[in-house]
DNA sequence: AGGGTATGGTATCGATACGATACTAAAAAA
DNA sequence: TTTTTTAGTATCGTATCGATACCATACCCT
């Protein structure tokens, strides 16, 4: 007998399955494995607080030392831009170059996600977005990562007026565009994780 | 700006390098990888018409050349049987062995899942499935590959009396235990594809 | 029949992801 | 200061993975 939150696990696997098959058929001609088409991904939604390889390790959950490898051989093909943190010396940050936001923008690799999503309505996606998102919190407890997603809807993220927002956490302000990116220190508030709007 | 739909598919990515992670620590002690794992988890659930490397690999979305290296060693290591079709010579028909299933009920790939998810309504549950079907669905409308899903949800399965059903497409009789199971030619009812219930 | 093609699987090989380990350097803590 | 923790890199062995070639059986033509 196949309980229900299996058939679930089952879907997300097999729909995983399906965007690698397509990751790899967009970065075959550069040469890309799909585990560099998720990084540039990544990088593309990352804030400022998450654009470093320790977080992207954690997002992908593979070691510090094969995502290391990864990130040079994107800086090699210039599709990304690495330099220091100013203040702790120690990290690196990094960033898309212009052609790796030129190669995404070009293989767009959500397109066929796009298409495949396009007769199932707001409201749907929304509910099932809530649903997945606190699996990923529940796992993540078990894990010990960070939870990542996005700032508008987490916990310490307060709007201090029409375009102004502020992070309690870093306690740092954020501008309105900021807010829609994804962080590694999210905590989602309550009614955007177990109820679904 | 971060659409709803490509929120959707980052969780899913998420969920699965998550759950990937998972079944490699699951995997570790017996020196098998995450891809030994999903194979076992799929010839536990597939039909009679679907274990075989062919449907394997379109499943997990690898080739047939590199799935067959790793049924290889599932079957070295004693966890899965091979044998002969009777009818079509060329086929290789696969089954968990005992030590598999003693493995699976032993290891439970599932169960961080089944925790992470243990609070979520079957509602909720059943309407997110219905909604990852149908994504499911259309990617491998632009893929050329098999759906799967599971025989009672199929166009092609009659229910002829109390415990007696019967697949059209193939033109054999099924058990109920049977159309529990996931089978590669499985094309979903009207109802189970883009209605919620 | 019987020749051509399609299909299911295997064998081999090269590229490379990946984890494990060891290492460096900077930061934090003692 | 000394010690410990943290972010990242370097190196190496293992094993996935795609590509290609190959084999055997099945199907399709005349």
């Amino acid at each position: 007998m196949l309980k229900n939150p299996v058939v679930l696990l089952d879907l997300v696997d097999r729909l995983a399955n399906l965007m690698r098959s397509e990751f790899r058929r967009i970065g075959s001609d550069e040469g890309l494995q799909p585990v560099h088409i998720q990084a540039l991904m990544f990088l593309e939604q990352a804030n400022r607080f998450s654009n470093t390889p320790q977080a992207l390790s954690e997002y992908l959950g593979l070691t510090k030392g094969t995502v290391s490898q990864s990130l040079l051989l994107l800086a090699r093909r210039g599709l990304i831009e690495r330099y220091q943190d100013e203040i702790d010396k120690r990290v690196v940050r990094l960033r898309l170059s212009q052609l790796g936001e030129a190669f995404l923008s070009e293989s767009t690799p959500a397109a066929l996600w796009q298409t495949a999503t396009r007769d199932i309505s707001a409201n749907r996606v929304r509910f099932s977005v809530s649903v997945l998102r606190s699996i990923v919190y529940e796992l993540q407890n078990y894990n010990g990562g960070p939870p990542f997603g996005v700032c508008s809807t987490c916990v310490y993220c307060q709007r201090k007026s029409q375009r102004i927002h502020h992070c309690t956490w870093f306690g740092e302000r954020l501008s309105g565009p900021e807010t829609r990116k994804i962080c590694r220190e999210q905590v989602p508030k309550t009614g955007y994780l177990s109820v679904a709007e």
